[in-house]
DNA sequence: TGTACATCAGTGAACGCGCGTTCACTGATGTAC
DNA sequence: TGTACATCAGTGAACGCGCGTTCACTGATGTAC
């Protein structure tokens, strides 16, 4: 039953997409490779016909991750003012939506304690992520220059993470919310 | 070779203390009883004499480590002027050592994103140790009501959390440092 | 364009391994008289 | 206080299970002439 090109190359995009989810929704070491297979709709057995090692998709899924989430916040930051752009990015990150949504939200927030863990690659691949995401938050802050706005975006960006991972932790939907609103108020000094 | 209640009291506490140490280092599903047992200088079959499952361990573990950080926190802050304790607090938390000490840190910092998947009672546990943290936060500032202070300790210790995390999964020193200044820079506003 | 053969995506069984958990056994400790 | 017996902390082997990984097999796809 060999596939076509663009159908194996399609079943590696759904493989890649459903690791994304599951890891993030489960954890890495929680997720094991059939759990993956069988959420891509196929048998484990083919797992290595497209990845050498866990490892390699445990990276792959995390890039993705990265990317979706990057390609989300800037289109809800297009065509903005700064200002605006800022409160937007905040603003729905650190919503109930976002912290609900584990399976689709910013790996930083879904794995941060499991990709310290995570090998070289990996982890080299969500600082790339990290760095692309105080970017475009550092870019919307217009009132002090460029190297001055990047250092504060450092600190946004940690506040924002925190933020979600201590509300997802919580037992306890009114300090779970307590918790999103003042990381936004911090962050906005509003 | 049974052993007296002292002995037998003493060995739980070293197996606590161990899973404490070990969980925060290389994560819950990752650290095996044979592991924990070994830390604590036993072999892995007496570990039900102590517990029923490994989900207890864990609870206590967590429920552990919570308390010594608060009891550290405590004493760093004990003595000081507000101002001073919450600069204090802030600054060793968002420090070098605090980071690259993952097995004796503050178990948010260290399985944030494990304990969203932890059972109800270890994030029951989890809940109670945030709660404390941020009383003690809130406790130091002194600029604003005590109620608007507790609300702004919410979003403090989200930011410390968060700041810490980052910091840990960056492959780059420099990086990491930046994350660590500009949290403290953002929370303690120098 | 058709035909013959090589390739390889996906299946499903199997591998060794370490996991959480159980258990028979040991001998020092604790208890009852 | 001494003695006889019950208890149980800790050991080490074993349990079934699911893990990551490998492999023989299949048949449709891709390639060469």
């Amino acid at each position: 039953m060999r596939k076509s090109r663009e159908e194996a190359a399609a079943t590696r995009e759904r493989i890649v997409d459903a690791a994304a989810r599951e890891f993030r929704q489960n954890g890495i070491a929680e997720t094991g490779l059939n759990d993956l297979m069988q959420a891509a709709g196929l048998t484990h057995g083919g797992f290595y016909k497209h990845f050498e090692s866990k490892d390699q998709v445990v990276g792959e899924a995390v890039k993705r991750s990265g990317e979706q989430i990057l390609a989300d916040m800037e289109s809800s930051a297009d065509g903005k003012t700064p200002e605006a752009a800022l409160s937007t990015l905040v603003t729905k990150y650190l919503s109930a939506n976002h912290r609900d949504c584990v399976g689709e939200a910013c790996p930083l927030s879904s794995l941060g304690t499991d990709l310290r863990r995570a090998d070289k690659h990996t982890r080299d691949t969500a600082t790339y992520g990290l760095k692309a995401v105080i970017a475009l938050v550092a870019k919307q802050i217009t009132d002090a220059p460029p190297d001055e706005a990047k250092k504060r975006a450092h600190a946004i960006v940690a506040a924002m993470v925190g933020g979600v991972v201590l509300s997802r932790i919580v037992n306890n939907a009114h300090l779970s919310e307590m918790i999103l609103r003042e990381t936004r108020k911090l962050i906005l000094k509003q």
